[in-house]
DNA sequence: GGTGGATGTTAACGCCGTGCACATGGCGCG
DNA sequence: CGCGCCATGTGCACGGCGTTAACATCCACC
């Protein structure tokens, strides 16, 4: 017997749920949050629109997971931007000099973050897109959990402890500090691809990228 | 013979296109841009939803002109805080001190920015909604100016240069220094609103304003 | 080998934005 | 003064959307 995968040949499809994440993930990143319909997605996945209602409770319910997908990829593009930094912890450079290293992967951390926005602005959109959260009628609370699964917080938390660790940032500085980080960067992301910066592209962007992560790195370490 | 406003009574409504933008405000005002709706404010204003193509092109139109209310009305709030901080150019206070003026003024531009985003939340996402630019078919340019007339940046330029006549900022780091600032603010009031920091509220919004302030205000007028 | 529940389908409703043909009525021109 | 023209408003219709309800199909288990 085949797996339950891949059959596509009869009236049941096998793995619908799942197709049609991938389909209104290609409708997200191709054209943001709100490109993510319910009907065009069944469509490319040759299936009549209420079907999909058997898997999820609505269009916000497939939205939803297509924002989940988008936090988990923009989190592993800031991971893989600290490894390229060459100043992961344990690193020969992280050894030599921790204070600098632990600026660099902050400010690498940064540099994720926006590189994901700015090759992916339909998923970055959608990660942060506002959701109708389905509350639940009895206790008046979103049913599904707040969410922002966001393990990216976490490497941003990281890399802060790390910069009162080495000594770079004062620990009085520390609270809040990834509130101040995460706007700045995020501030930046949203002006970019929501148009009023647009015109940053190309060397403009870059240098525009790497002024506001200095200028971030030189607010949260300031002395006195 | 009355003013050509206000006259309700016939076939003819008189001042149509501004009573379809005031009810628009309201929707946008109440639901953000996705609720500018363009056969609700025709409903409210008690008219056809045809009626309206009478004087917009289609519901962008619409929508664009909230929006640019929205940034009117953001520059609005940005010069009323600048005026509260007692700092305002010319002040006693200001020709006392003018370097921690300038920061004074520097951080109310930030804190009206941030107080209108906090008080109108739904006017302020339509001021900063993407928006479909009608495409001229020769040129493939926008038709209408890219807008974002923001005379809030023109504010925000002129603090920043205090900083630097004041010596307070270096001119080094001048350039590209309205871009960090606003992406700072930006990013806090669009996390703020959209959700992933939702949670702040009352008192800890409150530090988490002053706090992303003081840190953009360190990191622009860091000396090194 | 039948039967029931999971999973699909079709039909229909009420929104939305929008185009088309028609109605109305104020204003300027003969 | 009257009349016709054009700006402005109306009704109707179309297609697309999300969503519900009733029906069909097939797999899996007893």
């Amino acid at each position: 017997m085949e797996t339950i995968k891949g059959r596509k040949d009869g009236y049941h499809h096998g793995d619908l749920r799942n197709a049609l994440v991938g389909a209104a993930i290609d409708l997200a990143t191709a054209g943001g949050p709100e490109a993510v319909v319910l009907r065009e997605a069944a469509r490319r996945v040759g299936v009549s629109p209420t079907a999909a209602y058997r898997h999820f409770a609505g269009q916000g319910d497939l939205l939803f997971a297509v924002k989940s997908h988008g936090q988990d990829a923009l989190a592993v593009a800031m991971r893989a931007e600290i490894a390229a930094s060459g100043a992961a912890a344990g690193s020969a450079r992280a050894e030599a000099d921790p204070g600098a290293a632990a600026v660099e992967r902050t400010k690498a951390v940064g540099r994720g973050y926006l590189r994901f926005a700015f090759a992916e602005p339909g998923m970055f959109r959608t990660a942060f897109c506002r959701i109708a959260m389905p509350m639940d009628a009895e206790t008046g609370q979103p049913t599904r959990d707040d969410n922002d699964n966001f393990s990216s917080f976490d490497m941003l938390s990281t890399v802060l402890d790390d910069l009162v660790a080495t000594g770079r940032m004062s620990p009085r500085r520390r609270p809040g500090a990834e509130v101040a980080a995460w706007s700045g960067v995020h501030g930046l992301a949203i002006l970019v691809i929501d148009g009023p910066l647009a015109m940053l592209r190309g060397e403009a962007l870059a240098a525009s990228v790497e002024n506001v992560l200095e200028t971030l790195v030189q607010g949260l370490c300031a002395q006195d």
